[in-house]
DNA sequence: CGTCCCCTTGAATGAAGTCAATACGCGTGG
DNA sequence: CCACGCGTATTGACTTCATTCAAGGGGACG
């Protein structure tokens, strides 16, 4: 069985028991959608009544303005979920889409309690998972509203290859990127020719390798220099980890 | 006693009993600690041991890149919690600071889990609170993002403006507005000079008028309508109101 | 072989930033 | 009571980073 990028990630904030490992497993088999490129998963407004769960490919939060303004707010990646305030807010406020095809599972309101009843650590760590999130997004504000176009796409490459690495879907030095540059500049908020001749800029100084839908970043600490990222807003520091004693 | 805007707040989503009202009152109450405008009621990298309340004053959560630039993430009004996330997270990503005087109360853990336990509709109520606070976030993102300077700047106040209404803290078309223009300018990512010649514009076309530490909005779904305002996002549409049977 | 999508490049334009000087408002202390 | 000083607001001139417009190139796929 191919790893479970869910379990990778939870499991850099606790460890997680072969019993809560398990109730995982069996979450994401359950109820399985697929998406075409370009698809909503959810659209604004819709009022879900299951948590989807990104189990491959690339999705993206997205607004859009009435004028046709598009702003990407946040990638999802294997192992994210997409809509956990179901259970709360009624509406969406925003659409979840499809960059890639992509592969969905579904979990309904009991599969969701099943996974968190009985499985405390579980539950915490869903919970780590999402105060990150809302880590990211802030994050995402500051990368928008201070950094300039090098620092923005340099930031969101060393934030989308940390976030790989913590789900097991990067090697040493590279990663999959199967995304397109007007899908970098959505998320950016620049324009795509702005985003080209950018993505050259980091080519040209050795920071990045990209072609086709495989990035390589050959020194990491390099570009996150130049992109002023400090990956402190991650948390990917096992906070967790005082937990550990209990199992 | 003046009417305690956490309360009026919550009470957007669901109706609270007497007894939950009276939690809540007794929380703001406990431990209160005052600061003067530039103080930070905590500094990133800091590991809060208490949750922190906004009683009265404006306050921002804000990021500092290391050369400087600083984004404010997030506006703080009375009402609003500062740090929820200390009870998963270990060290703040980001700082809160004071724009304006500010009185804070200061919750235990254990006053805020008296707060929660046997209050259920309290409970629901602040996560109510925490997912809006992330789809605020999430629309900063697309403000900056997307959005002109006017644009921007006109969202930001009528986002305010909303914000203050539900709390009790704004009259029918206008509100104190007590924070600068570079306050401003670190909000919506753009220079102070800038924001000045927005305000301008926005004045002289009617929209707003702000003198001194007051704004008043003459037509509020004009200034929404230029500045392409949805307000869904806020979900103040009692969205909890299926729970009032249960009273 | 043509079409569609994505990437690339150049030139002209424009929105917002920077720099710098000035004005205003307000509290303090002489 | 007025002068001083400091933070905030305002204005003008110039610069720059990014957008827009427009055209061309390359690869995948039917």
């Amino acid at each position: 069985m191919t790893p479970n990028p869910l379990v990778r990630k939870l499991e850099q904030f606790t460890h997680l028991s072969a019993e809560d490992r398990g109730a995982l497993d069996r979450a994401m088999t359950a109820q399985v959608r697929r998406l075409a490129p370009g698809e909503d998963v959810i659209t604004e407004g819709e009022e879900p009544r299951e948590v989807n769960l990104i189990l491959s490919g690339w999705g993206c939060r997205y607004k859009q303005l009435e004028d046709g303004r598009r702003q990407i707010i946040a990638f999802l990646l294997p192992g994210d979920l997409c809509d956990l305030n179901i259970f709360i807010l009624r509406a969406m406020d925003h659409s979840v889409g499809a960059l890639t095809g992509l592969g969905i599972a579904q979990l309904s309101r009991d599969a969701f309690d099943e996974l968190t009843i009985g499985h405390p650590r579980v539950t915490q760590a869903l919970w780590w998972d999402a105060l990150v999130n809302g880590a990211i997004q802030r994050e995402w504000t500051v990368n928008v509203g201070q950094r300039n176009a090098l620092e923005r796409v340099g930031h969101l490459l060393c934030e989308l290859f940390v976030r790989l690495q913590s789900t097991g879907l990067a090697a040493a030095d590279s990663c999959e990127f199967p995304i397109t540059q007007a899908d970098l500049a959505a998320a950016t908020g620049l324009s795509v020719v702005h985003v080209n001749r950018t993505l050259q800029e980091l080519r040209h100084s050795g920071l990045i390798v990209l072609r086709g839908k495989l990035l390589a970043i050959p020194d990491l600490a390099a570009l996150m220099r130049v992109s002023l990222f400090n990956p402190n807003y991650l948390h990917l520091d096992r906070v967790g980890r005082h937990l550990d004693a209990a199992e």
